[in-house]
DNA sequence: CCGCTGTATTAAGTATACTAATACAGCAGA
DNA sequence: TCTGCTGTATTAGTATACTTAATACAGCGG
């Protein structure tokens, strides 16, 4: 289900939540599911159980999970998880925006890449 | 002409070395243009003469400075380091749309968010 | 030759990110 | 209540990136 890649620059935890938070907005796991347990996800991924409790921990710090002591982590309402994740998107997309207005790209050229994509 | 910001996470040769991409497509810095020595610059950010090298060198590295021992730094050719620029900006131009499609964003969601920046 | 350029090397210090080990706290079923 | 699962907090070790420092080499030009 996750796979880690350990050339990759990116820092485990944030391959694991990003992975799952993909997974929840595509609803692979419907809302209120429970996530795998933080030891039972370290055994099975073969690393320390602390790297999963951080996944999970910003998960929860960003709304994506809520998490309950002595029973686990829980996917939150599905409708969330998508504003969620779209504001993250619309933030890099707005981010490149204007950059290329800043540099002075027209809207032929901006508009070209955007129309090539979708 | 150059801001340092020692709360961004960013490494400073890499703010450096932004700031003066930006500076040279934006054409405050003609092509041919000779950039400050690695020295000078040094003493005017205070900072260690090394980090100034390491920030020329990625932009050598990269094309938008060409290095001649004994003379110092100059600008690449303008339309190159314009191409160079917008290339970057494309990526993450792509990047960002390929997420949004990822999580099944419309075209109209996206191209909203795209008019609303031009 | 002298004073400026860029460049390379080596070392050290520092900060930060990441991972690990361990202990604590809450829930629920036997 | 005990046991075994949950999440959580604390602390420590490790690795890596970044920056600084000191020094040396090499090329250019007055």
């Amino acid at each position: 289900m996750i796979n880690l890649d350990y050339k990759d620059k990116r820092p485990i935890y944030e391959q694991i939540s990003d992975k799952l938070k993909e997974l929840m907005v595509i609803g692979a796991f419907p809302e209120n599911t429970r996530l795998p347990s933080v030891r039972s996800l370290a055994v099975d991924l073969s690393i320390n159980p602390n790297t999963i409790q951080r996944a999970y921990a910003e998960l929860e710090r960003q709304g994506y999970v809520y998490s309950i002591k002595g029973k686990g982590s829980f996917v939150a309402e599905t409708e969330k998880l998508r504003d969620l994740k779209v504001d993250e998107i619309k933030e890099r997309l707005i981010e490149a925006l204007d950059n290329a207005k800043k540099i002075g790209m027209s809207d032929e050229e901006i508009m070209k890449v955007v129309k090539n994509r979708r």
